[in-house]
RNA sequence: GGGAGCAUAGCUCAGCUGGUUCAGAGCAUCUGCCUUACAAGCAGAGGGUCCGCGGUUCGAACCCGUGUGCUCCCA
């Protein structure tokens, strides 16, 4: 077979997903084994792939197909999430386009395209992971709109609805006046936002005088029910039990007095709009003042403004202040900086306002969703989130669950003519409710109207790793009781609050056992300039044509190597050509090692090669044992780093130019199967990073049976690396390089040979090494020597001596002993800190035993190399 | 206003339990090589006031305090 000249990703990625899909791998149903179960963080279905989805979900294929390896039924379950706002937005928007109007239209129609536009598009983000590569079990994708899912929401509803858990009621809520729908605390983003600071003033009652108030939101003035000022604050002692009248509407108000004021802001004096604020909504309580609702939904003046009805807010904001110009009521206005909330999804301006919402009680629900992770029942990685969780946690409000919306799960709640309320499962159970309830009105068989309002997509998500496994069907069924608690949740920080704290909460209440094991919260991917990624922003490469064009892995790469535990991620685009450039590389090894096939010779024993064998099977070792570390400790990008330097440098650069053969010549049989052998270990630990290209060179490097992929080879046991080995090894490199630079400093084109003298007390080593240092070295000559050889250029590698005779050099001495002082110098300076510490009582009173051992050796190791190299020096001469 | 985090090479970051063979990696830079696996490569090199100041310690990039700058979360 002809190997082309590089790795080419297209044609591999295409056809090892579809080989792995077909061969069943990513399937998984219960056994014997033990379970690692992820469930995906649902994708909005409206979404697409961006570079945030990328790094969850590599990191969440790369923990699945290590778990995979390492003997684990694994089970991977995707799925979306209905997001109730964005799909109806985008609903409501394709209905635009088409010249429909939603409010026109029966709750069942919307419905009806809302399904069709799902199934349009609604799997698109879901195929996108495929290009990614990601082993998901497609025979469980769930949809949390699904009717099974729909049924458990259904139930979670009513259950802690009987136990008093979810309630309904008046309270001050976040109004988004672009999607008319109640929000959530969590779904409210406050920003930074320059505003203005009006000053206006307010006729005293039977008086002159005017008190004046400082406000951002002019507008609600018309909402005024009273002006409050401190009661220590003199300047306003006087109008204790006064009035003053609220400007262009002349509406009589009370002066009232409450500690909550803060003296030392705008006039001191505040205006209270208990239908606007939440903190003017508490003084109003507490004070028993009228609420004046001056707003529509939609954001525009009510009827009750009396004043510029119908108009939106923002356009009354400039007006009024126009007007109260004109009547002589505005004292000034200043600039200021204020914080501002802004609807996560549609980015408006949110309204506090008065409604009537359903509410979760939260209190009981979080206290043993807080113990758990305090105490670590429930790991976070990193651990500093346990302080965000647990604050939140802490401080935790009733969470508003009811939206304005159709495309959701609808409230079961029914109600009869007479304005009572029956909560069931469904309309059959709510009519036997108000049977009982009210026999005589029953017999007439009314009409119970259902709530209209449908719950937060996070009261469904909530159960999401119960629910795909079909807990409310049967709580005690096989999948439930294998693959529940999950085993890792990966997850962005961002929706720590939204979903990660409430499935928490979820499956004690529901389950009476945790979610998952352990939280990975990933970083947040930036641009080169720090930006968070965002479609708004439109600083988020296409990620499709970045696989396209670079290959799933070298994406997979880029994304994984700028990706500390926990950390942002500062992606760059040119960080994909290393990871396409490391394919290459791992290519063109296999090229080489497929090269030897029709070259081997059963004859040859060759000892030098074993040397190089056995240095790379202890690196193996020592780097696998690393990884196994690393990964445990979610230290994904370290792990990557570490494998990458493995092949590329200690497999590619070293071992591989160590067993070359030379050009024609025949290569050892044995060290040929066991590169191949030491090779697929090294394919085997880059897998979960770079799942194609490390399969298709496993299949290009050697026949394999039916079923023996990569993907599900299982790992070999772990092996203790031979120190001596090691040492060995490193010594070889050091030798080499030193020569290498010898050779670079004295001008040696890499066509020149030189004779390589070694003064030495061991040897044996060089003995098991010198065929490699050689050729390494473009050495013609080699050997042994007890006394310095004259006119040779003289090294120290360690505490070995070195002489290179070339007649190509020109010999810089002064260069060389420059050299060998400074490092003389540096060795005695190093020297001297040793022997202070070692001379100092109380570190021999306080250190280590190991400690102070380690210092002598240093000390030793120091005083043997000082020696050697002040020999070399005396020998240079001048 | 409350909380968390960060500051190490030109850039992005490692540096676990304090111990000079520990100041490191990758990228970038410089030098030399088209050596038949790979120029998408090979070989070699240079580069740092570990943010400032103070303290603890025999010993500090690491611990404590403080200042400065930046980021994030919550109100």
């Amino acid at each position: 077979m002809e190997l082309s000249k590089n790795f080419l990703h297209n044609d591999a990625e295409a056809k090892w997903y579809a080989h792995w899909t077909k061969s069943g791998y990513f399937k998984s149903t219960p056994d014997e084994r033990p379970s690692y179960t992820i469930v995906i963080p649902p994708p909005n279905v409206t979404g697409v792939l961006h570079m945030g989805h990328a790094l969850n979900n590599s990191v969440q294929d790369i923990l699945i197909r290590r778990a995979k390896m390492e003997g684990y039924n694994t089970c991977w379950v995707p799925g979306t999430d209905h997001a109730s706002i964005a799909t109806e937005a985008k609903v409501v928007a394709m209905l635009r386009d088409m010249g429909i109007d939603k409010k026109t239209m029966p709750r069942e129609e919307f419905l009806k395209y809302a399904w069709e536009w799902k199934e349009k598009y609604g799997g698109i983000i879901l195929k996108q992971l495929e290009k990614l590569g990601c082993a998901l079990d497609w025979d469980r994708t769930a949809f949390t709109m699904d009717d099974g899912y729909y049924a458990a929401v259904m139930r979670v509803f009513v259950e802690l609805h009987a136990k008093g858990l979810i309630y309904r009621g008046v309270k001050m809520i976040n109004w988004d006046p672009k999607a008319k729908t109640a929000l959530s605390d969590e779904e409210v983003i406050h920003r930074q936002t320059n505003s203005k600071l009006y000053y206006v003033r307010y006729k005293i009652e039977n008086s002159d005088e005017y008190i004046t108030i400082a406000t951002v939101r002019p507008e609600t003035i018309l909402g005024d029910t009273a002006v409050c000022v401190h009661p220590d604050d003199e300047r306003y002692a006087h109008l204790a039990g006064r009035y003053c009248f609220v400007p262009l509407l002349n509406r009589r108000i009370p002066i009232i007095f409450d500690d909550y004021i803060d003296k030392e802001f705008g006039t001191g004096a505040l205006k209270v709009t208990p239908a606007h604020d939440i903190n003017d909504y508490n003084l109003g309580l507490t004070h028993g003042l009228p609420v004046v609702d001056t707003l529509n939904d939609d954001g525009t003046m009510s009827e009750a403004a009396q004043l510029y009805i119908g108009q939106d807010r923002f356009a009354v904001r400039k007006k009024i202040v126009e007007d109260l110009r004109e009547a002589g009521h505005l004292v000034k206005e200043e600039e200021y900086t204020n914080q501002v909330g802004f609807s996560e999804r549609t980015d408006a301006v949110i309204e506090p306002r008065l409604s009537m919402q359903w509410w979760c009680s939260m209190q009981e629900l979080a206290k043993p969703a807080l113990a758990a992770v305090m105490d670590d029942e429930i790991e976070f990685h990193p651990a500093k989130f346990k302080n965000t969780y647990r604050h939140w946690m802490g401080n935790i409000k009733d969470w508003c669950i009811s939206r304005q919306l159709s495309w959701g799960q609808r409230i079961p709640a029914w109600y009869d003519a007479e304005g009572g309320m029956y909560v069931a499962l469904n309309a059959d159970l709510a009519h036997e409710q108000y049977k009982t309830k009210k026999p005589e009105l029953a017999a007439q068989n009314p009409v119970l109207r259902q709530d209209d309002d449908v719950l937060d997509t996070w009261f469904s998500s909530w159960l999401w790793p119960m629910q795909v496994f079909g807990w409310n069907e049967n709580p005690d069924n096989k999948d439930v009781n294998y693959y529940y608690p999950t085993k890792t949740l990966v997850t962005a920080p961002e929706i720590i609050f939204f979903w990660v704290a409430r499935m928490v909460m979820a499956g004690y209440e529901f389950l009476g056992k945790k979610p998952f094991d352990k939280v990975y919260f990933t970083g947040i991917v930036r641009d080169k300039q720090g930006r968070k990624m965002s479609k708004q922003f439109g600083n988020s490469p296409d990620l499709l044509k970045l696989i396209e064009e670079n290959g799933a892995d070298a994406v997979r790469f880029s994304v994984m190597i700028s990706s500390p535990a926990g950390n942002d991620l500062l992606f760059d685009e040119s960080q994909l050509t290393q990871g396409s450039f490391f394919c290459n590389k791992m290519w063109n090894a296999m090229k080489l090692v497929k090269g030897w096939e029709n070259r081997c010779d059963e004859g040859i024993d060759d000892a030098n090669a074993k040397f190089a064998l056995n240095w790379t099977e202890a690196r193996l070792a020592e780097v696998s044992a690393e990884v196994t570390v690393l990964l445990k400790e979610f230290r994904l990008s370290e792990g990557l780093k570490t494998i990458y330097s493995l092949i590329w440098n200690d497999f590619c650069s070293w071992y591989l130019e160590w067993v070359k053969p030379g050009m024609d010549q025949p290569v050892s049989a044995a060290v040929y199967r066991q590169t191949i052998s030491i090779y697929e270990r090294l394919l085997q630990l880059l897998h979960p990073y770079m799942p194609f290209v490390t399969e298709e060179i496993y299949h290009n490097l050697a026949d394999r049976a039916p079923g023996d992929d990569l993907i599900v080879k299982q790992l070999p046991v772990a092996l203790v690396p031979d120190q001596a080995v090691l040492q060995g090894g490193i010594l070889l490199q050091e030798l080499i390089t030193a020569i290498r630079d010898t050779r670079n400093k004295n001008r040696l084109k890499p066509k020149d040979t030189i004779r390589l003298w070694i003064q030495t007390p061991a040897e044996a080593y060089y003995n098991t090494v010198q065929d490699i240092l050689r050729r390494q070295v473009n050495a013609e000559e080699f050997g042994f020597t007890t006394d310095a050889v004259p006119g040779a250029i003289s090294i120290v590698v360690q505490t070995d001596k070195l002489y290179i005779e070339a007649s190509a050099a020109t010999i810089d001495t002064s260069a060389q002993k420059a050299e060998m002082q400074k490092e003389i110098e540096y060795l005695k300076g190093f020297l001297v800190s040793i022997d202070k510490k070692l001379g100092n009582e109380r570190f021999m009173a306080n250190a280590k035993p190991e400690v102070v051992e380690s210092e002598r050796k240093k000390q030793n190791d120091a005083l043997a190399k000082i020696k050697t190299l002040e020999e070399s020096l005396a020998l240079i001469g001048d």
